[in-house]
DNA sequence: GTAATAGTGTCTTTCAGACAGTATGAC
DNA sequence: GTCATACTGTCTGAAAGACACTATTAC
């Protein structure tokens, strides 16, 4: 067994546009993965530049907003760790950029990461990949023999079995339990699998991330990273949409956004297909006076 | 400049008695230390599993609830790095225990985390040491010639200036902001400071563990992995007091707890040195009814 | 006029926050 | 009875959630 360690940057970048939210993906082999560097010790002062310098060396993208998301270090999830290679563990950072991204190399692809997870997009009602079978999997998987109570609760809080509420944030959860019941083609044993894979753990990486922004936003206004300087309010309700995966009601939304002290109106107008829309921007200024400014909302 | 990589494994193992948030430290020099262990990649499975291990050697202890909090990895954060060691890079985790722990080697201490960060607790109203002095160090960081603008929100956020309420997450932010003022004696340069100091970097891990808890306990019921099996309602509430650093209203406390279902009485009473108290346990299911079971309220 | 998108008004229910009160034990 | 702690009732205002409505453009 290897005592050397090899630290890896995995970063999930994100944009949204239109109604689309995509992660940039690099397409070298089978299956799309993340822009993964390696971290040189020597080269950079702190984690974060070393993830920056990699993204934009990798593909040309400066980003703007960039959190850690987690660091991932299970024996074998990389498969060289079975050939005498070192353990390869790697620092998952979320990344958002706003506006399409032009001058990238020919390998680099932006994906709707909901063909990675089409079970979390309910924008237009529940998922019909999400069907019975997936859910009796499910419960077989509560019931088994042997199994540990505490799977009732995970499974119900994950997929709203039994009453539970549909929780747009537990993208991760659902991810790993769709993993045990081998109905994700990353399982060592899987049949009647969901969404398309990637390579290595970076399925589990993309979900995290996703978990992460849908959490944020509803305490963080990070949404406004994906957005231009002004934007219509239309536009905003789209992007959050977009990442939480469900539609929001119109005029409560205008009301939590503007009353909130989220937004500011620039008087401006913008043309569109029907009534022109007044342009806003994001009021900075909010983040000192309440302590959690997000969008959180049905 | 060396190429070589260190992982360590430092955990903030958290425990609370009576009002008392505790930390476990070792003391092995001049500064109380986290019990930081290193991450041997031959050994454990998964760094979870490698810090349990690390913990559990280490103090002797087995730890219940265990997260990972942030890694860690600015160059210098340990300074054998300037003499030619390896870059020293951390994961953090938070560790839950429950009751007082006996059998711990000599040189480990539980400590008052209060005594590392005591403008964190506003129990008995605004911490004395948070004076105008030192507001008006915060104010002349802001207003300092060529800072960022950033600096007055990020300051009025973390310290409540300006009329912005106090936030008793910002528990980091404020630590860097004070750490920039060289209000703490990490700083390169300090005068007149807060708190007493750890060793190395751990007093910033020991924030992020701080802040993560005080926002977890407020949308998932980590609070009772630091209570009994049974325990008042009182008990409860004296706990995430001890936790977040501020008061509670009695009966809305109770309402909330009881009424969102979170616990459930055992019908058992307690004696105390009044009319006895009802014990109550906790109730897991509300995992799966609702999105974010925790305990958020003023 | 219609179609399309933008934007407003308001009702109801829920719940946080604050108040003041009653209950049951030891002594 | 007093003291100490445990526990309850209820008012108020804010805000979430849901509904229906009006406004301004292109054609």
């Amino acid at each position: 067994m290897s005592a050397e360690i090899a630290l890896g940057l995995d970063p999930v970048i994100v944009s949204v546009v239109d109604t689309v939210p995509l992660v940039l993906t690099v397409i070298d082999g089978e299956r799309p993965r993340l822009p993964a560097g390696s971290f040189d010790p020597g080269r950079d002062r702190t984690l974060e530049l070393a993830a920056r310098r990699s993204i934009d060396e990798q593909v040309g993208v400066e980003v703007g907003y960039l959190e850690q998301l987690y660091t991932f270090g299970d024996r074998f999830r990389d498969p060289r760790e079975t050939t005498g290679g070192p353990r390869f563990l790697t620092v998952g950072y979320l990344g958002l950029i706003g506006g399409p991204v032009l001058g990238a190399p020919a390998n680099v692809a932006w994906i709707d990461w909901y063909r990675f997870f089409p079970w979390e997009d309910w924008r237009r009602g529940r998922p019909p990949m999400l069907d019975q079978s997936v859910v009796d999997r499910v419960r077989a998987w509560i019931a088994a023999d042997g199994a540990d109570d505490t799977r009732r609760i995970r499974g119900a809080a994950a997929f709203g079995l039994d009453g539970a509420p549909w929780n747009d944030e537990a993208v991760l959860e659902r991810y790993e339990i769709l993993y045990e019941i081998g109905a994700v083609d990353e399982a060592p044993v899987h049949h009647d699998v969901l969404g398309e894979p990637m390579a290595l753990d970076h399925r589990r990486i993309l979900a995290t991330a996703i978990g992460r922004v849908r959490a944020k936003i509803k305490y963080r206004p990070v949404v406004f990273e994906l957005l231009p300087e002004s934007f219509t309010l239309w536009q905003l309700q789209r992007t959050v949409e977009a990442l939480a995966g469900t539609r929001l009601h119109k005029s409560n939304f205008r009301r939590f956004v503007e009353d909130g002290g989220l937004v500011v109106g620039t008087g401006q107008r913008r043309a569109t297909s029907g009534r022109p829309a007044e342009t806003f921007r994001f009021r900075s200024e909010v983040m000192a006076e309440r302590p959690h400014p997000g969008i959180g909302l049905r």
